[in-house]
DNA sequence: TTCTAAGCGAGACGGTACGTCCGGTCTTTTG
DNA sequence: CAAAAGACCGGACGTACCGTCTCGCTTAGAA
């Protein structure tokens, strides 16, 4: 994950567990703290361990967070509920009560604001966390295109332009209700997202 | 903005050039920064102004930076284009043009990111920022139902219920593009949102 | 004492009052928190005065120290108690009891201590307190004089040299039992003082 | 001096260097600026060191400055000239040209006044400083019995009152004269007052 | 088995910013 | 005008973390 070490055959090995020490006590901290008062001797005390260790595997505040963050979305996944509203409903639901967790809201929130002045930031945060979960958006649309709930999409560039803008709406407005609103995606907001969203695409592909 | 002093009669009174100075050094300071290299000091240096001065005004950087972003948004409003469509991309476009200010990007994530833990703070961001742009949606949707765009919206519970999810949805895709795609709002872009977003409210209100 | 403002005849008035209690209330302060921990701010708040009339009468607060401690020493006279030995016996009892007290020994030492790298301070303390006193040394060797305890003394240039050398015994003496050593000057160590110093001048002046 | 932590086996040992340089710049500080001017944080920077290394040794100001005038003091030692009045005026000779130095008159002289309000900062001054030196007397007085210029000392509480007397005299008669009468301790000042002190102290023991 | 390179804990180190406090000055209104 | 009030600039305070640097001590694969 962070480490791009080929593998140095001698000397003694880095210990394995420290590492999920380290990520479990960044979560915890983040719950507890928050992000920018969380540091990282703390993190290293909690953990049981140097804060040399720390510095070792992880170059900065930032970059641990994003990887203690990205673990919880891997959780994410589709469910089969029979039409493609219901799957979404279902997984929007889940991305929703992962947000509500508060070391995500403060985590991820906060690597999000600083990586829009540190580009090597931003790609770790794309690549760990965003990209990882756009599997979903394709997962669904393959399988509603299987059951005929969206017709094949011919058109590459525009397909793709599509994807991204789902991804945006979906994952933009469960943010912004559950951060920024402070409100809970609760089911009712949840339905009625999700039918604005779908009826709206199928409208404008019905169209295009 | 931040005072809510009731006007001591006696004393030299405070000076208000030096609220204008520290907001435009705040800002300028976000652009140059960001929200995590910012510090008091460094403002209160750029602002000509000491220390003492500025914490005697604000509680601390989040409190400063949510008055200073809040400022930027105050240009935005509603242009007249003719149709709904069409206004609400004008609005979208501003609202993104705004966002992809790095001061705006830097500071905006951050506050929200400290507000997470912090109750006063989310309500500050909410009364400052957000509650105060809720003006758009709703000139927005009288308009559309003065030219009759939208039909006049008779259960007020569930009309607020929208008006939240359309905000949700608009500031949140934006938000998610800008920020988290790492990609520009451009035209094409907001004209496929703003037409996904609409025929998924105009189904939504032809069959509820 | 410390205002050379030759008597403006116009506008109004300073208040004889404030010079009063800001000297009691600069006492006060040296009491209970010494000279470091003293501020100005705190002096004039005790005095029931603003700072600006503070600075108005005295330039900082070493000439305003000076001026607190000076007026203690005032209170210093030589008894009259039949024999030399007695009467200094006396009077040095007297500068111990002073000195004893906390307001003197917290001021009196800072303000020879910020002396030693300000010209203009030292004058004022030498001035203000050191010389004042030396009216003692010499009234009681004139009365002993007179009793026929001590010779005339012919050469002036000697004279002035025993009258220096006796004063700084017997101030540093005592300033060093009470501030340094630690221990009360008591009337037994007064006495044995008072004897050293007697015999060892007699001696001096026999032989000379 | 400073540290009695019991030499802990684990982590980096810290900079015996530090400790001299750090003394040295006080002392140079003291010179310089005097007491009341001389800054921790002006001290770090002339010792090139950070500040935090400097609170890890010493308390504060106080206690630091103590340590470094402690030292002066180390380099007396009572010459033997053949007579106790030689070796007297000898030491006080000594004596007095150490408080010459601005680094001690300034520095001495303030924690002095320090101490009337802090008994932890008295008995630091009295351990250090004071007590250290009394060895001086001690051993002056034993070699003056040694030689039969002073008889052998009987009674040990007037011994120890003896003792404790000739301390404040001497120590206290140098300082005055240097600190506050603002005069040098010069040759014929110490020989005068040397043949009063021992005069003195030859009839106190005669009759007593 | 011994060697040896790396990992590890502890904690001191040079820095930087913090938020507070004071020193002095300046600018109001009130007397 | 003086005085009270209090905002202002500047600068030091002592603290907290940062990220780096020694230390002495494992640890496990290579010689």
């Amino acid at each position: 994950m962070q480490s791009r070490t080929p593998a140095s055959r001698t000397g003694r090995p880095r210990s394995a567990e420290a590492d999920a020490a380290i990520l479990a006590a960044t979560r915890q901290a983040l719950v507890e703290l928050g992000w920018s008062k969380l540091t990282l001797g703390d993190v290293a005390t909690r953990a049981g361990v140097a804060k040399t260790t720390l510095y070792r595997r992880w170059a900065g505040k930032n970059e641990l967070v994003v990887d203690a963050v990205a673990e919880l979305f891997d959780e994410l996944e589709l469910p089969d509920c029979g039409s493609l509203a219901d799957d979404i409903e279902g997984v929007v639901l889940q991305f929703a009560a992962i947000l509500d967790r508060p070391e995500a809201k403060s985590g991820l929130m906060a690597v999000v604001a600083e990586s829009t002045l540190d580009d090597a930031l931003r790609e770790r945060v794309r690549t760990s966390i965003v990209q990882r979960q756009m599997r979903l958006v394709l997962e669904g649309r393959e399988r509603a295109q299987f059951r005929g709930e969206l017709p094949p999409e011919p058109d590459p560039e525009e397909s793709a332009r599509t994807v991204e803008l789902i991804f945006d709406m979906v994952a933009g407005a469960v943010v912004h209700r559950t951060l920024v609103s402070g409100k809970q995606a609760d089911e009712q907001w949840v339905r009625d997202f999700t039918r604005v969203l779908l009826q709206g695409l199928a409208a404008e592909s019905g169209e295009g």
